[in-house]
DNA sequence: ATATAAATTAAACAACCGATTAAAACATCA
DNA sequence: TGATGTTTTAATCGGTTGTTTAATTTATAT
Protein backbone atom coordinates (compact mmCIF):
# COMPACT_ATOMS: atom_id res chain seq x y z
CA UNK A 1 0.00 0.00 0.00
CA UNK A 2 1.13 3.70 -0.92
CA UNK A 3 0.69 6.40 1.31
CA UNK A 4 1.73 8.92 -0.86
CA UNK A 5 -1.15 10.97 -3.02
CA UNK A 6 -1.93 9.65 -6.36
CA UNK A 7 1.31 10.11 -8.00
CA UNK A 8 1.73 12.45 -11.15
CA UNK A 9 4.02 11.96 -14.05
CA UNK A 10 7.35 12.99 -13.92
CA UNK A 11 7.00 15.07 -17.14
CA UNK A 12 4.05 17.27 -15.13
CA UNK A 13 6.05 17.37 -12.30
CA UNK A 14 8.66 18.93 -13.85
CA UNK A 15 7.05 21.27 -16.52
CA UNK A 16 5.46 22.65 -13.24
CA UNK A 17 8.47 23.25 -10.43
CA UNK A 18 10.24 24.16 -13.93
CA UNK A 19 7.73 26.88 -14.57
CA UNK A 20 8.12 28.22 -10.97
CA UNK A 21 12.12 28.65 -10.90
CA UNK A 22 12.23 29.87 -14.62
CA UNK A 23 9.41 32.63 -13.40
CA UNK A 24 10.84 33.16 -10.06
CA UNK A 25 15.12 33.25 -11.18
CA UNK A 26 15.03 33.68 -15.40
CA UNK A 27 16.41 31.05 -17.53
CA UNK A 28 19.97 31.43 -16.79
CA UNK A 29 19.87 31.79 -12.80
CA UNK A 30 17.56 28.85 -12.88
CA UNK A 31 19.56 25.64 -12.79
CA UNK A 32 18.74 21.75 -14.27
CA UNK A 33 20.43 20.93 -10.28
CA UNK A 34 17.84 23.18 -8.78
CA UNK A 35 14.56 22.46 -10.67
CA UNK A 36 15.72 18.50 -10.74
CA UNK A 37 16.34 18.70 -6.54
CA UNK A 38 12.76 20.54 -5.86
CA UNK A 39 10.83 18.07 -8.21
CA UNK A 40 12.52 15.40 -6.68
CA UNK A 41 13.81 13.67 -10.29
CA UNK A 42 17.34 12.42 -10.77
CA UNK A 43 19.40 14.89 -12.07
CA UNK A 44 19.81 13.08 -15.97
CA UNK A 45 15.71 13.46 -15.55
CA UNK A 46 15.48 16.86 -17.76
CA UNK A 47 17.94 15.21 -20.46
CA UNK A 48 16.02 12.27 -21.05
CA UNK A 49 12.83 13.97 -21.26
CA UNK A 50 13.36 17.10 -22.80
CA UNK A 51 17.14 16.78 -24.24
CA UNK A 52 18.34 19.75 -22.86
CA UNK A 53 17.59 22.83 -20.76
CA UNK A 54 16.74 24.95 -23.68
CA UNK A 55 13.87 22.80 -25.32
CA UNK A 56 13.01 21.94 -21.53
CA UNK A 57 12.24 26.17 -21.24
CA UNK A 58 10.34 25.99 -24.37
CA UNK A 59 8.29 23.10 -23.14
CA UNK A 60 7.38 25.11 -20.22
CA UNK A 61 6.32 28.15 -22.04
CA UNK A 62 3.88 25.72 -23.82
CA UNK A 63 2.51 23.70 -20.92
CA UNK A 64 1.96 27.15 -18.60
CA UNK A 65 0.58 28.71 -22.04
CA UNK A 66 -1.98 26.06 -22.41
CA UNK A 67 -3.09 26.23 -18.66
CA UNK A 68 -3.30 29.96 -18.96
CA UNK A 69 -5.60 29.96 -21.63
CA UNK A 70 -7.75 27.52 -19.97
CA UNK A 71 -8.60 29.81 -17.35
CA UNK A 72 -8.38 33.01 -19.74
CA UNK A 73 -9.74 32.27 -22.85
CA UNK A 74 -8.21 34.44 -25.78
CA UNK A 75 -11.60 36.58 -26.52
CA UNK A 76 -11.31 37.63 -22.87
CA UNK A 77 -14.73 36.43 -22.37
CA UNK A 78 -16.08 39.50 -23.79
CA UNK A 79 -19.71 39.73 -25.13
CA UNK A 80 -20.28 40.66 -28.95
CA UNK A 81 -23.54 42.49 -28.25
CA UNK A 82 -22.15 44.87 -25.83
CA UNK A 83 -21.60 48.50 -26.69
CA UNK A 84 -17.95 49.70 -27.64
CA UNK A 85 -17.05 51.43 -24.18
CA UNK A 86 -18.59 48.36 -22.01
CA UNK A 87 -16.70 46.18 -24.18
CA UNK A 88 -13.40 48.23 -23.67
CA UNK A 89 -14.30 48.01 -19.59
CA UNK A 90 -14.43 44.57 -19.83
CA UNK A 91 -11.20 43.89 -21.59
CA UNK A 92 -9.14 46.51 -19.08
CA UNK A 93 -10.57 44.40 -16.01
CA UNK A 94 -9.91 40.83 -17.18
CA UNK A 95 -6.76 42.14 -18.53
CA UNK A 96 -5.47 43.84 -15.18
CA UNK A 97 -6.87 40.36 -12.96
CA UNK A 98 -4.68 38.09 -15.50
CA UNK A 99 -1.32 40.68 -14.92
CA UNK A 100 -2.16 40.97 -11.16
CA UNK A 101 -3.77 37.66 -9.49
CA UNK A 102 -1.69 34.87 -8.06
CA UNK A 103 -2.09 31.83 -9.12
CA UNK A 104 -0.75 28.77 -11.51
CA UNK A 105 -2.23 30.93 -14.43
CA UNK A 106 0.12 33.54 -13.55
CA UNK A 107 2.89 32.01 -13.90
CA UNK A 108 3.03 32.36 -17.52
CA UNK A 109 2.75 36.05 -17.64
CA UNK A 110 5.59 36.23 -15.39
CA UNK A 111 7.67 33.81 -18.06
CA UNK A 112 6.24 36.29 -20.50
CA UNK A 113 7.63 39.06 -18.75
CA UNK A 114 11.34 38.03 -18.35
CA UNK A 115 11.38 37.72 -22.06
CA UNK A 116 11.16 41.12 -22.57
CA UNK A 117 14.50 41.68 -21.10
CA UNK A 118 16.35 38.27 -21.35
CA UNK A 119 15.19 37.42 -24.86
CA UNK A 120 15.31 34.08 -25.88
CA UNK A 121 14.22 31.96 -29.27
CA UNK A 122 10.48 32.13 -28.02
CA UNK A 123 10.10 35.77 -27.93
CA UNK A 124 9.08 35.57 -31.98
CA UNK A 125 6.54 32.88 -31.07
CA UNK A 126 5.46 35.08 -28.45
CA UNK A 127 4.77 38.40 -30.30
CA UNK A 128 2.99 36.83 -33.31
CA UNK A 129 0.46 34.18 -30.93
CA UNK A 130 0.47 36.18 -27.83
CA UNK A 131 0.62 39.99 -27.81
CA UNK A 132 -0.56 41.00 -31.90
CA UNK A 133 -4.02 39.39 -31.22
CA UNK A 134 -4.64 40.40 -28.33
CA UNK A 135 -3.17 43.95 -29.61
CA UNK A 136 -6.05 43.92 -32.37
CA UNK A 137 -8.26 42.92 -30.31
CA UNK A 138 -8.09 45.96 -28.16
CA UNK A 139 -7.49 47.83 -31.13
CA UNK A 140 -10.77 46.80 -32.53
CA UNK A 141 -12.24 48.35 -29.57
CA UNK A 142 -10.64 51.60 -29.63
CA UNK A 143 -11.67 52.06 -33.36
CA UNK A 144 -15.22 52.12 -32.59
CA UNK A 145 -14.79 53.91 -29.34
CA UNK A 146 -13.17 56.73 -31.71
CA UNK A 147 -15.21 56.16 -34.35
CA UNK A 148 -14.44 57.84 -37.54
CA UNK A 149 -12.08 60.41 -35.34
CA UNK A 150 -9.36 57.41 -35.62
CA UNK A 151 -6.76 56.80 -37.50
CA UNK A 152 -4.32 54.19 -37.70
CA UNK A 153 -1.42 55.86 -35.26
CA UNK A 154 -3.88 57.07 -33.19
CA UNK A 155 -5.86 53.62 -32.61
CA UNK A 156 -1.99 52.31 -31.94
CA UNK A 157 -0.85 54.64 -29.52
CA UNK A 158 -4.07 55.02 -27.81
CA UNK A 159 -3.94 51.02 -27.40
CA UNK A 160 -0.18 51.43 -26.06
CA UNK A 161 -1.15 53.96 -23.59
CA UNK A 162 -3.97 51.36 -22.21
CA UNK A 163 -1.30 48.42 -22.07
CA UNK A 164 1.25 50.55 -20.37
CA UNK A 165 -1.13 51.68 -17.56
CA UNK A 166 -2.07 48.11 -16.99
CA UNK A 167 1.31 46.26 -17.38
CA UNK A 168 3.01 48.61 -14.98
CA UNK A 169 1.12 47.57 -12.19
CA UNK A 170 2.74 43.93 -13.06
CA UNK A 171 5.97 45.49 -14.23
CA UNK A 172 6.88 47.68 -11.18
CA UNK A 173 5.00 45.92 -8.58
CA UNK A 174 7.64 46.50 -6.08
CA UNK A 175 7.49 50.03 -6.35
CA UNK A 176 3.60 50.14 -6.69
CA UNK A 177 3.06 47.88 -3.33
CA UNK A 178 5.89 50.41 -1.29
CA UNK A 179 4.15 53.67 -2.57
CA UNK A 180 0.98 51.97 -1.40
CA UNK A 181 2.34 50.56 1.78
CA UNK A 182 0.92 47.28 0.70
CA UNK A 183 2.19 43.64 0.70
CA UNK A 184 0.16 42.50 -2.17
CA UNK A 185 -2.36 43.07 -4.18
CA UNK A 186 -6.08 42.67 -2.56
CA UNK A 187 -9.19 41.51 -4.71
CA UNK A 188 -9.75 45.45 -4.02
CA UNK A 189 -6.76 46.75 -4.89
CA UNK A 190 -7.35 45.07 -7.84
CA UNK A 191 -10.86 46.23 -8.52
CA UNK A 192 -9.63 49.81 -7.88
CA UNK A 193 -6.67 49.48 -9.97
CA UNK A 194 -9.23 48.05 -12.92
CA UNK A 195 -12.24 50.93 -12.27
CA UNK A 196 -9.11 53.77 -12.31
CA UNK A 197 -7.63 52.41 -15.83
CA UNK A 198 -11.30 51.91 -17.32
CA UNK A 199 -12.12 55.69 -15.98
CA UNK A 200 -8.85 57.08 -16.66
CA UNK A 201 -8.48 55.77 -20.38
CA UNK A 202 -12.29 56.32 -21.41
CA UNK A 203 -11.71 59.85 -21.08
CA UNK A 204 -8.11 59.52 -22.12
CA UNK A 205 -10.03 58.40 -25.92
CA UNK A 206 -12.35 61.66 -25.75
CA UNK A 207 -12.33 64.01 -28.51
CA UNK A 208 -13.08 67.24 -27.85
CA UNK B 1 56.30 59.81 -28.44
CA UNK B 2 52.75 58.23 -28.14
CA UNK B 3 50.30 57.99 -30.66
CA UNK B 4 47.53 57.28 -28.59
CA UNK B 5 44.59 59.30 -27.39
CA UNK B 6 45.04 61.03 -24.26
CA UNK B 7 44.36 57.72 -22.15
CA UNK B 8 42.05 57.60 -19.89
CA UNK B 9 42.21 56.11 -16.02
CA UNK B 10 41.45 52.30 -16.15
CA UNK B 11 39.33 52.47 -13.35
CA UNK B 12 37.33 55.36 -15.73
CA UNK B 13 37.83 52.69 -18.43
CA UNK B 14 36.11 49.81 -17.13
CA UNK B 15 32.93 51.24 -15.45
CA UNK B 16 31.83 52.71 -18.60
CA UNK B 17 32.22 49.07 -20.53
CA UNK B 18 31.29 47.72 -17.81
CA UNK B 19 28.11 49.80 -17.74
CA UNK B 20 27.59 48.88 -21.37
CA UNK B 21 27.67 45.20 -20.95
CA UNK B 22 25.67 45.17 -17.70
CA UNK B 23 23.31 46.91 -19.39
CA UNK B 24 22.85 44.89 -22.82
CA UNK B 25 23.45 41.61 -20.93
CA UNK B 26 22.33 41.92 -17.24
CA UNK B 27 24.62 41.22 -14.49
CA UNK B 28 24.46 37.29 -14.43
CA UNK B 29 24.73 37.19 -17.77
CA UNK B 30 28.25 39.92 -17.91
CA UNK B 31 30.99 38.41 -17.23
CA UNK B 32 34.46 39.67 -16.10
CA UNK B 33 36.25 37.82 -18.61
CA UNK B 34 34.02 40.06 -20.90
CA UNK B 35 34.41 42.84 -19.51
CA UNK B 36 38.35 43.09 -18.85
CA UNK B 37 38.72 41.93 -22.09
CA UNK B 38 36.33 45.21 -23.87
CA UNK B 39 38.24 47.41 -21.62
CA UNK B 40 41.88 46.01 -22.82
CA UNK B 41 42.52 45.46 -19.16
CA UNK B 42 44.06 42.28 -17.50
CA UNK B 43 41.44 40.14 -16.02
CA UNK B 44 42.50 40.84 -12.88
CA UNK B 45 41.80 44.21 -12.68
CA UNK B 46 38.58 44.82 -11.55
CA UNK B 47 39.49 42.28 -8.33
CA UNK B 48 42.34 44.29 -7.93
CA UNK B 49 40.25 48.19 -7.96
CA UNK B 50 36.55 47.31 -7.02
CA UNK B 51 37.22 43.96 -4.99
CA UNK B 52 34.18 42.11 -6.84
CA UNK B 53 31.94 41.93 -9.30
CA UNK B 54 29.17 42.58 -7.35
CA UNK B 55 31.41 45.89 -6.21
CA UNK B 56 31.94 46.47 -9.37
CA UNK B 57 28.03 46.49 -10.49
CA UNK B 58 27.44 49.02 -7.41
CA UNK B 59 30.44 51.64 -8.61
CA UNK B 60 29.13 51.14 -12.16
CA UNK B 61 25.43 52.20 -10.84
CA UNK B 62 26.71 55.14 -8.93
CA UNK B 63 29.01 56.12 -11.86
CA UNK B 64 25.89 56.14 -14.22
CA UNK B 65 23.55 57.70 -12.22
CA UNK B 66 25.89 60.75 -11.61
CA UNK B 67 26.01 61.09 -15.80
CA UNK B 68 22.93 60.81 -16.01
CA UNK B 69 21.85 63.78 -13.48
CA UNK B 70 24.80 65.86 -15.03
CA UNK B 71 22.52 65.35 -18.26
CA UNK B 72 18.73 65.24 -16.53
CA UNK B 73 18.68 67.41 -13.92
CA UNK B 74 16.69 65.79 -11.48
CA UNK B 75 13.75 69.19 -11.02
CA UNK B 76 13.59 68.25 -15.01
CA UNK B 77 14.24 71.58 -16.15
CA UNK B 78 10.45 72.42 -14.73
CA UNK B 79 9.91 76.24 -15.03
CA UNK B 80 7.92 76.94 -11.51
CA UNK B 81 6.08 79.82 -12.91
CA UNK B 82 3.73 77.85 -15.72
CA UNK B 83 0.69 76.75 -15.11
CA UNK B 84 0.30 73.22 -14.07
CA UNK B 85 -0.80 71.96 -17.26
CA UNK B 86 2.15 73.04 -18.66
CA UNK B 87 4.33 71.96 -16.12
CA UNK B 88 2.74 68.47 -16.63
CA UNK B 89 3.46 68.59 -20.36
CA UNK B 90 7.34 69.56 -19.75
CA UNK B 91 7.53 66.42 -17.20
CA UNK B 92 6.20 63.91 -19.71
CA UNK B 93 8.44 65.26 -22.59
CA UNK B 94 11.43 65.41 -20.35
CA UNK B 95 10.69 61.73 -19.10
CA UNK B 96 9.98 60.24 -22.55
CA UNK B 97 13.44 61.86 -23.80
CA UNK B 98 15.40 60.62 -21.04
CA UNK B 99 13.78 56.94 -21.30
CA UNK B 100 13.89 56.76 -25.29
CA UNK B 101 17.38 58.76 -26.12
CA UNK B 102 19.98 56.80 -27.05
CA UNK B 103 23.53 57.53 -25.88
CA UNK B 104 25.43 57.65 -22.69
CA UNK B 105 23.62 59.05 -20.02
CA UNK B 106 20.56 56.50 -21.22
CA UNK B 107 22.46 53.28 -19.36
CA UNK B 108 21.35 54.36 -16.09
CA UNK B 109 17.98 53.57 -17.19
CA UNK B 110 19.06 50.46 -18.87
CA UNK B 111 20.67 48.99 -15.67
CA UNK B 112 17.50 50.40 -13.47
CA UNK B 113 15.37 48.42 -15.66
CA UNK B 114 17.02 45.01 -15.37
CA UNK B 115 16.81 45.27 -11.26
CA UNK B 116 13.18 45.27 -11.71
CA UNK B 117 13.66 41.90 -13.17
CA UNK B 118 16.71 40.92 -11.64
CA UNK B 119 16.76 43.11 -7.86
CA UNK B 120 20.13 43.19 -6.97
CA UNK B 121 20.85 45.15 -3.42
CA UNK B 122 21.07 48.15 -4.78
CA UNK B 123 17.35 48.00 -5.49
CA UNK B 124 16.75 49.96 -2.18
CA UNK B 125 18.72 52.42 -2.31
CA UNK B 126 17.61 52.89 -6.71
CA UNK B 127 13.80 53.68 -5.01
CA UNK B 128 14.78 56.16 -2.43
CA UNK B 129 16.88 58.33 -4.28
CA UNK B 130 15.62 57.61 -7.80
CA UNK B 131 11.99 57.03 -8.13
CA UNK B 132 10.43 58.50 -4.83
CA UNK B 133 11.70 61.69 -5.43
CA UNK B 134 10.48 61.76 -8.98
CA UNK B 135 7.04 59.86 -8.33
CA UNK B 136 6.87 62.95 -5.54
CA UNK B 137 7.58 65.60 -8.29
CA UNK B 138 4.52 64.31 -10.73
CA UNK B 139 2.24 64.03 -7.79
CA UNK B 140 2.66 67.51 -7.17
CA UNK B 141 1.18 68.30 -10.92
CA UNK B 142 -1.33 66.26 -10.76
CA UNK B 143 -2.62 67.49 -7.18
CA UNK B 144 -2.65 70.78 -8.54
CA UNK B 145 -4.35 69.90 -11.65
CA UNK B 146 -7.18 68.34 -9.85
CA UNK B 147 -7.39 70.73 -7.94
CA UNK B 148 -9.84 70.26 -4.71
CA UNK B 149 -11.42 67.55 -6.40
CA UNK B 150 -8.40 65.06 -5.28
CA UNK B 151 -7.51 62.43 -2.65
CA UNK B 152 -4.53 60.82 -2.27
CA UNK B 153 -5.75 57.63 -3.76
CA UNK B 154 -6.25 59.37 -7.25
CA UNK B 155 -3.51 61.07 -7.15
CA UNK B 156 -1.00 57.74 -6.66
CA UNK B 157 -3.36 56.25 -9.59
CA UNK B 158 -3.08 59.12 -11.75
CA UNK B 159 0.75 59.02 -11.35
CA UNK B 160 0.89 55.25 -12.16
CA UNK B 161 -0.80 55.65 -14.89
CA UNK B 162 1.63 57.72 -16.71
CA UNK B 163 4.57 56.58 -15.72
CA UNK B 164 3.11 53.31 -16.89
CA UNK B 165 2.28 54.93 -20.20
CA UNK B 166 5.69 56.37 -20.49
CA UNK B 167 7.38 53.17 -19.29
CA UNK B 168 6.29 51.26 -21.89
CA UNK B 169 7.05 52.50 -25.02
CA UNK B 170 11.03 51.77 -22.87
CA UNK B 171 10.48 48.18 -21.62
CA UNK B 172 7.85 46.73 -24.03
CA UNK B 173 10.44 48.36 -27.21
CA UNK B 174 10.55 45.59 -28.86
CA UNK B 175 7.08 45.48 -29.24
CA UNK B 176 6.19 48.69 -30.31
CA UNK B 177 8.50 48.86 -32.51
CA UNK B 178 7.90 45.83 -34.37
CA UNK B 179 3.99 47.15 -34.45
CA UNK B 180 5.02 50.83 -35.87
CA UNK B 181 7.14 48.71 -38.07
CA UNK B 182 10.42 50.90 -37.38
CA UNK B 183 13.65 50.18 -36.54
CA UNK B 184 14.49 52.52 -33.87
CA UNK B 185 12.77 55.54 -32.23
CA UNK B 186 13.71 58.65 -34.62
CA UNK B 187 13.13 62.29 -33.25
CA UNK B 188 10.04 62.30 -34.51
CA UNK B 189 8.89 59.03 -33.01
CA UNK B 190 9.61 60.54 -29.61
CA UNK B 191 7.77 63.55 -30.46
CA UNK B 192 4.82 61.98 -31.52
CA UNK B 193 4.88 59.56 -28.65
CA UNK B 194 5.33 62.22 -25.89
CA UNK B 195 2.57 64.50 -27.42
CA UNK B 196 0.16 61.34 -27.28
CA UNK B 197 0.78 60.64 -23.26
CA UNK B 198 0.52 64.47 -22.54
CA UNK B 199 -2.60 64.81 -24.55
CA UNK B 200 -4.21 61.53 -23.51
CA UNK B 201 -3.60 61.93 -19.89
CA UNK B 202 -4.40 65.68 -19.62
CA UNK B 203 -7.96 64.10 -20.60
CA UNK B 204 -7.72 61.29 -17.95
CA UNK B 205 -7.24 63.87 -15.25
CA UNK B 206 -10.28 65.64 -16.47
CA UNK B 207 -12.94 65.34 -13.71
CA UNK B 208 -16.13 65.69 -15.12
C1' DA C 1 70.17 55.97 -8.22
C1' DT C 2 67.99 53.24 -5.10
C1' DA C 3 64.35 51.76 -2.08
C1' DT C 4 59.53 51.44 -1.61
C1' DA C 5 54.93 51.21 -3.14
C1' DA C 6 51.62 50.65 -6.82
C1' DA C 7 50.10 48.53 -10.91
C1' DT C 8 50.00 44.76 -14.20
C1' DT C 9 50.61 40.21 -15.76
C1' DA C 10 50.09 35.10 -16.65
C1' DA C 11 48.70 31.15 -14.45
C1' DA C 12 46.08 28.53 -11.62
C1' DC C 13 42.31 27.48 -8.23
C1' DA C 14 37.90 25.97 -6.58
C1' DA C 15 33.17 25.92 -7.49
C1' DC C 16 29.49 25.35 -10.50
C1' DC C 17 27.20 24.50 -14.75
C1' DG C 18 24.89 21.54 -18.58
C1' DA C 19 25.39 17.33 -20.50
C1' DT C 20 26.67 12.36 -20.95
C1' DT C 21 27.39 7.65 -19.73
C1' DA C 22 26.86 2.95 -18.34
C1' DA C 23 24.84 0.27 -15.17
C1' DA C 24 20.91 -0.81 -12.18
C1' DA C 25 15.94 -0.98 -11.33
C1' DC C 26 11.54 -1.31 -13.10
C1' DA C 27 7.64 -2.44 -16.01
C1' DT C 28 5.48 -4.96 -19.74
C1' DC C 29 4.11 -8.84 -22.21
C1' DA C 30 4.83 -13.49 -24.42
C1' DT D 1 9.03 -17.05 -15.58
C1' DG D 2 12.02 -15.00 -18.76
C1' DA D 3 12.97 -11.66 -22.44
C1' DT D 4 12.60 -6.94 -23.90
C1' DG D 5 12.14 -2.16 -23.65
C1' DT D 6 11.68 1.78 -20.52
C1' DT D 7 12.90 4.49 -16.63
C1' DT D 8 16.00 5.79 -12.90
C1' DT D 9 20.29 6.13 -10.81
C1' DA D 10 25.13 7.60 -9.44
C1' DA D 11 29.20 9.06 -11.31
C1' DT D 12 31.76 11.74 -14.35
C1' DC D 13 33.12 14.69 -18.26
C1' DG D 14 34.33 19.17 -20.40
C1' DG D 15 33.74 23.82 -20.02
C1' DT D 16 32.93 28.33 -17.85
C1' DT D 17 32.68 31.21 -13.96
C1' DG D 18 34.55 34.46 -10.18
C1' DT D 19 38.48 34.81 -7.62
C1' DT D 20 43.27 34.37 -6.02
C1' DT D 21 48.20 34.08 -6.23
C1' DA D 22 52.90 35.00 -6.96
C1' DA D 23 55.93 37.03 -9.95
C1' DT D 24 57.02 40.91 -12.92
C1' DT D 25 56.82 45.59 -14.46
C1' DT D 26 56.09 50.39 -13.70
C1' DA D 27 55.81 54.54 -11.01
C1' DT D 28 57.04 57.39 -6.92
C1' DA D 29 59.78 59.44 -3.54
C1' DT D 30 63.99 59.98 -0.91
Amino acid sequence: MNSEKKEKPKVELILETAGEIFAEQGFRKATVRNICKRSGVNLAAINYYFGNKEKLYQAVLKYHRSIALQKYPSDFGINESDSSRKKLSSFIQAFILRLLEEGKPSLFGKLFAREFTEPTGAFDILIEESIKPTFNLLSSFIKEILGNNYSVKKVELCAMSIFGQCLYFRNAKPIVLRILCKDGYSNENIKEISEHIINFSLKGLLNY
